[in-house]
DNA sequence: GGCCGACCTGA
DNA sequence: CAGGTCGGC
């Protein structure tokens, strides 16, 4: 399988095009949020495993598509750094607005890796600056909605650790994951293609470069599609896509997926199941990263493995795999010891888990034992 | 209802 | 075997 291309690509049009004008431009301009690194940390929530489409284009500078355009990313301690890149359609006609020249003078330095260059655009094309504002702060929110930038992760973060100490220790390397708010349908055809698979090769089959938007319903609808996505390596995965996509055409409005942002979790949970190839954790990912249902907790094999290991959770021991009926009581321990927001709390520990992570949680659990170890002196010497 | 094997592929 | 799901007992 060639992991060096976009798999989906040919699905969906590219909004860069890689063998000219790609990451089409302006004058470079930066903007940027106020965010706190507690609040966000774009490395961990990036490459945690929520989405597939991000990568890490220049030190510390993330690149991906959201929204339908081309973003860059990258933070300071306090604030949040953007970028967006004009989209084109396949004959490199420019869609959307060319970028005004204000630069920040002070801005990160954009780097890229090989890959992605720049092409200078013109000033002349720049749009009224009334425009350029209503523009802008359209940009700003929908970076604000895809982050959630609403919710005070830190409030949760202290919530989380007074119910639960393991996650206090853990949390202090581990601060600002955060849950992404994708588009439903990304989502769930992302999610189909991680059952029984590793990320190395999920990340093989949808991300990509060039840059482009994720397939639509209808194209993935086709029966064409199969055959396709077979070829490209998706395996066994390859029908249940093109099935749900039929399922979802058929008997549901456009908008249907979309529409379960408004119904209560476990409704969403039962309605995505009805599709082939979604099984409880993959509704779950789905209701939890695109749904708004902050308290589905997805339990797979690592979330079963920290049950047990770090909280001595005895359901389903002895298992060789996960039953509806367990899955369902590790769910609901999860969502005892952590709240309403117990899905946000396990992606923390999951990014914990992630073997790329394993040397930023030993210090923290460095930490943890130092703790302990000036805990127990002060009491041998009270005593 | 719960248990078990099959399922694509390649690191 | 891997961040499961499905179909048949």
């Amino acid at each position: 399988m060639r992991t060096s291309s976009n798999q989906w690509g040919f699905l969906s049009q590219s909004i860069i095009m890689s063998q000219y004008a790609v990451l089409s431009v302006g004058a470079k301009s930066w903007r940027c949020l106020p965010c706190l690194r507690t609040e966000l940390r774009l490395d961990l929530t990036l490459s945690c495993g929520q989405s597939f489409r991000w990568r890490e284009t220049g030190d510390g500078h993330w690149t991906g598509v959201m929204g339908g355009r081309v973003w860059t990313l990258t933070q300071t301690e306090d604030t949040l750094w953007y970028y967006t890149y004009s989209m084109q359609d396949s004959e490199g006609k420019v869609k959307g607005r060319k970028r005004s020249a204000e630069a920040r003078p002070d801005g990160p330095v954009k780097r890229t890796r090989g890959m992605i260059t720049v092409k200078e655009e013109p000033a002349e094309d720049q749009e009224p600056k009334a425009k350029t504002t209503e523009h802008d702060h359209k940009e700003e929110e929908l970076l604000k909605d895809y982050f959630q930038l609403n919710v005070n992760l830190a409030d949760l973060y202290k919530q989380w650790g007074t119910a639960d100490t393991h996650f206090k220790s853990i949390a202090k390397a581990f601060t600002g994951v955060r849950m992404l708010r994708q588009d439903p349908t990304e989502c769930l055809f992302s999610f189909i293609c991680t059952s029984n698979n590793h990320i190395s090769r999920i990340q093989g089959m949808l991300d990509g470069t060039p840059y482009h938007d994720f397939p639509t319903l209808q194209v993935l609808a086709d029966s064409s599609v199969e055959s396709c996505l077979r070829n490209l390596g998706f395996g066994y995965r390859a029908r249940f896509l093109q099935q749900s996509a039929r399922q979802i055409m058929d008997t549901h409005d456009l908008d249907w997926l979309d529409s379960l942002r408004s119904v209560p979790y476990l409704q969403a949970q039962e309605a995505l199941r009805s599709l082939p190839g979604v099984g409880l954790k993959v509704a779950d990912c789905v209701c939890l990263m695109s749904l708004d249902k902050a308290q589905a907790v997805p339990v797979d094999t690592h979330v079963w493995q920290i049950a047990q290991r770090d909280y001595r959770c005895t359901v389903g021991k002895g298992l060789k795999s996960l039953t509806d009926k367990v899955y369902r009581d590790i769910g609901n321990f999860f969502r005892e010891l952590w709240g309403p927001y117990a899905g946000w709390a396990q992606s923390v520990l999951f990014c914990s888990d992630l073997k790329k992570f394993q040397d930023l949680k030993a210090m923290a659990v460095k930490k943890e034992e130092v703790t302990e170890v000036n805990i127990t002196n002060k009491k041998n010497k009270k005593t």
